[in-house]
RNA sequence: GUCCCGUUCGUCUAGUGGCCUAGGACACCGCCCUUUCACGGCGGCGACACGGGUUCGACUCCCGUACGGGACGCCA
């Protein structure tokens, strides 16, 4: 039976790679009829907040990612860890390390290990040596004793190597002299993250621990742990990173919100289409199919698709128009228009409600034309906010007129504050009205008025809609209806006289 | 500094030695449809990092180079 599990640090907002791991892991587990398991890891006090957890979990709960079985936070784990280490410890397999702890800013650890790895290969010093490896049990135990303070170590084998076979990215060796003696306890007495993955995985029954590239070289340490702890090993798949457009690494420092799953959310992305978006990010469908439901995701998933190259997240900052990457974007504006009604109309209804255009008639008498209104405009939109947006006119009298709509369509033609109000009153006189006979009228009364009909349909648009663009106009005559047809069209005349006061737009 | 991983159109990718004059998707361009804009249809532009092998034959296998990424913490 297939375990997997999803176990994000509550370190601030769900990243779009880590989003990406635990619907990999997900899927997996609905693939092969496994459970999927969520560990929040929490060991880093200082950095973990409540807040961030609700928030990855409120991420998983929007693509549709259900756990299975009790949420597990690692913090409450600490003392099985403690109790492992000095286990190891009691059986030589780890060490009491006395060396003063050294303070690390975390923000320059980085560059300080490049300096102390290049200075000590300079001197010519073995960086796994340690004066307390080869401490006697006596001694060790009777300045524990002393109360002096001590980190633990898990003593690693000096000769030899690590080997896995990685699902993804196939046969891995590291040598031992490559692999330090890792911390495994504090001298705090707080247990550190490799320990803590490790005796967590295996308590949960973890089998397969499928994650990011960037815990590849890690792996092996965390294999001499499971071997010192006397376990199996679980199966390992690393995931190819996701990089940002300049191939570095996608950080929130650097790159801000466009790398937070619930900005998507709140950008008015359907979970279906951004599901479908990351899915195809490292891994690819057998046949080259893109548009991908869950239930097809699931049938089609496989850890040997995966692929062993980083994929580029390709947005541009500072770019409202290409704010995230354009088939993200393209995918969700896909599942807008093809997804069937009954599934989008709840999602514009929640997006009209946080917009206070909705009115509870769209679920009641007038739920048929709500239907067939989202039904005229979906087609055009690229997110949900476009239906209170762009579609602002459609569901509210109380719209903005696009400056460069009013230019282009209205003021080029000054005939037109008699025109439109005039055809309002042949469209009044129209019966029955619908998209047919408002059509023939307006034809006609182009060709009476002798101008062509589509100043007619283009002014017509923009005062109906304040937009230059949109559906077929005749279409729009229809959902709107009669009434509010003819009261745009005629609420023109002083409209027009206060734009041309204005001068230009 | 050491170790590990990777490299096909701008981006996501297909490709597991002949099916490849390298296929699809997004983006871009053109045409058709449409008196708007999209959608849709048709077409175009556009890539195997480089150098050596192996082979009758290499995008595919091997070696090297270059470039990119990752890891190396008493963070996770």
């Amino acid at each position: 039976m297939v375990r997997v599990r999803f176990a994000p640090s509550p370190t601030g907002y769900l990243h779009i790679g880590a989003a990406r791991s635990a619907l990999f892991n997900w899927l997996y587990a609905r693939k092969t009829g496994g459970k999927f398991l969520l560990r929040i890891e929490d060991t880093d006090l200082q950095r973990s907040t409540e807040e961030s957890t609700r928030s990855i979990i409120e991420g998983l709960e929007w693509l549709g990612l259900n756990f299975d079985e009790e949420l597990v936070f690692q913090s409450a784990n600490a003392d099985k860890h403690r109790e492992a280490a000095n286990k190891l410890v009691a059986e030589g397999k780890a060490y009491r390390d006395f060396t003063p702890k050294a303070e690390r800013d975390d923000a320059t650890v980085k560059q300080g290990i490049v300096e102390r790895a290049r200075a000590q290969s300079a001197e010519g010093v073995d960086p796994r040596s340690n004066p307390f490896r080869d401490l006697s049990k006596e001694e060790s135990d009777q300045r524990a004793a002393d109360g002096e303070p001590f980190a633990v170590r898990l003593k690693v084998e000096r000769e030899g190597k690590t080997k896995f076979d990685d699902i993804v990215y196939g046969p891995q060796e590291r040598g031992h002299a490559e692999i330090e003696d890792l911390v495994l306890l504090r001298s705090d007495g707080h247990p550190l993250y490799n320990l803590s993955v490790v005796i967590d995985d295996i308590e949960m029954g973890i089998t397969h621990v499928i994650r990011g590239q960037d815990h590849l070289t890690n792996t092996h340490k965390q294999i001499l742990l499971y071997q010192a702890l006397g376990s199996p090993v679980p199966h390992f798949a690393h995931l190819p990173l996701i990089l940002a457009p300049n191939k570095g690494k996608l950080s929130k420092r650097k790159h801000g919100e466009v790398v937070s799953l619930t900005t998507y959310r709140d950008r008015g992305f359907l979970p279906e289409a951004f599901r479908n978006f990351l899915a195809l990010l490292g891994w690819s469908a057998p046949e080259g199919k893109e548009m991908l439901s869950m239930e097809e995701l699931v049938q089609e998933f496989t850890l040997d698709h995966i692929h062993r190259s980083p994929a580029v997240f390709n947005f541009q900052e500072n770019d409202p128009r290409h704010w995230t990457d354009e088939k993200a974007l393209w995918m969700n504006a896909e599942y807008i228009r093809t997804m069937p009604l009954e599934r989008l109309l709840p999602l514009v209804k929640a997006e009209l409600r946080t917009n206070k255009l909705w009115r509870e008639e769209y679920d009641d008498d007038d739920r048929e034309w709500f239907a067939k209104a989202v039904e005229l405009i979906r087609h055009r939109f690229f997110t949900l906010k476009d239906f209170s947006g762009q579609g602002r006119a459609y569901f509210s009298d109380d719209f903005d007129f696009e400056p460069a709509a009013v230019n282009k369509n209205l003021r080029k033609e000054p005939a037109l504050k008699q025109l439109l109000p005039a055809l309002a009153n042949k469209l009044e006189e129209t019966d029955p009205f619908n998209a047919e006979t408002a059509e023939a009228t307006l034809r006609r009364f182009a060709e009476e008025a002798g101008v062509k009909s589509g100043l007619l349909i283009n002014g017509s648009r923009t005062m109906l809609t304040g937009q230059a663009v949109g559906p077929s106009m005749f279409e729009v005559f229809d959902i709107l209806g009669q009434k509010r047809s003819v009261e745009r069209l005629r609420s023109g005349v002083p409209w027009f006289d206060a734009m041309n006061a204005l001068g230009d737009v």
